[in-house]
DNA sequence: CACTAAATCGGAGGCGCCTCCGTTTATTAC
DNA sequence: GTAATAAACGGAGGCGCCTCCGATTTAGTG
């Protein structure tokens, strides 16, 4: 990556790269992507890819030229959406005490890992072949996780002797569990529980 | 499963399930496999599903009804592979001494995996996707492999004290090992220097 | 503004996937 | 052998994938 003079509020981060895309093609190529982040979370990952270029409102060849394969463009659906869940890390811990941010969070992690269920297979299928996206996403979500937990043991709303790879370590569990109709409940309560273990004991009582 | 009479020399064991398919159903059915090795074998997994009806003589109505999904027809593939892959090991016990026979059925293993190599990604995910096919088919293989090593350490021609897991073991090394050129070759030098080390200290001298 | 080169668009076309159903064939009963 | 019936055949058709290239649009220049 070459050092950049000023990467500053760039709205995506894509854009940035190499040359500054045409401004027909940039607008072509995010209403692309919003579209297929719907329509993917819609139908599935195997959903038709004219059916997103036609809802885009462009030709089938303009979203093979942005995006050669499917996976790419499933790639770049999935890397902005963890950058999303990422980037309300950052505003939770603005709006909330630190405790409570890290649990809407959590929630919202929980919220984010049950829309990609029935993705799973494709997923993992993706994340194997490119385990550059595996790193990269996987980083990035620990480094959000490890603000909110750090913050909420510096001002001692949860308690002190856990770290931010303790809590990952049981939001994986959550994870791993099998795929049925309460999942989605009961991870909810997990995470509660997770919560009321991590308050109990803070400097600070409730 | 029901239990079957006389489930002698049955040629192939899908032949017997449930209901004797009609002779040309049949015929079709085992022309379609077939050909549909020796297609995959060339092209790839990802064959034209088409091509190999074509080739098969049959309309593609036919080979849909017999397999509705490509996985459904790549598993039997698989399957009628490493059965014969297995069936090889009792051949070769009865026209070779136990310890040839145990070298040659690894050579031939190893020429088993080099075809596969290339469909390595695909056939991963479907020995995830589906299980049972991986157990029972791993659990043919040491089977095959078990019996080989028992009688070559019964008459005396390798060592004793190694047993049918540890060959595996060794072998298993092999299939890991990443996917060069010259892999064929060194996995072939390898089964030799394996065999070498197994003779080292057998009763019999060689 | 007009002009041009470069970039982008978009859909026709060729191929494969899969389903559906009218036609053909094997099997059974007489 | 013949008729009846169940089973199997096979290809047309509709849809999606992906490529290719002529038409269109943009950005830069005078």
């Amino acid at each position: 990556m070459v050092t950049e003079p000023s990467a500053i509020a760039e709205q995506k981060a894509q854009a940035a790269e190499a040359k500054p895309l045409r401004v027909d093609a940039q607008r072509n190529r995010d209403r692309l992507v919003e579209v297929a982040a719907s329509v993917f979370a819609e139908r599935g990952i195997d959903a038709s890819l004219e059916e997103i270029a036609r809802q885009a409102g462009v030709g089938i060849g303009t979203l093979y030229r942005h995006f050669p394969t499917r996976e790419h463009l499933v790639e770049v659906v999935y890397r902005r959406e963890v950058e999303a869940l990422c980037a309300a890390a950052g505003e939770l811990a603005e709006k909330h005490p630190s405790d409570v941010a890290l649990e809407q969070w959590m929630q919202r992690f929980v919220d984010y890992i049950a829309t990609k269920r029935g993705l799973a297979t494709s997923l993992r299928i993706l994340l194997n072949t490119n385990s550059t996206l595996f790193s990269d996403t996987s980083g990035r979500v620990s480094q959000a996780l490890r603000q909110l937990v750090e913050a909420a043991v510096a001002d001692g709303t949860i308690r002190g002797d856990v770290d931010a790879s303790d809590v990952l370590h049981a939001l994986s569990g959550i994870y791993s569990a099998p795929d049925t109709p309460e999942w989605r409940d009961r991870s909810r309560r997990l995470v509660k529980l997770l919560m009321d273990g991590l308050r109990f004991g803070a400097v600070k009582a409730r």
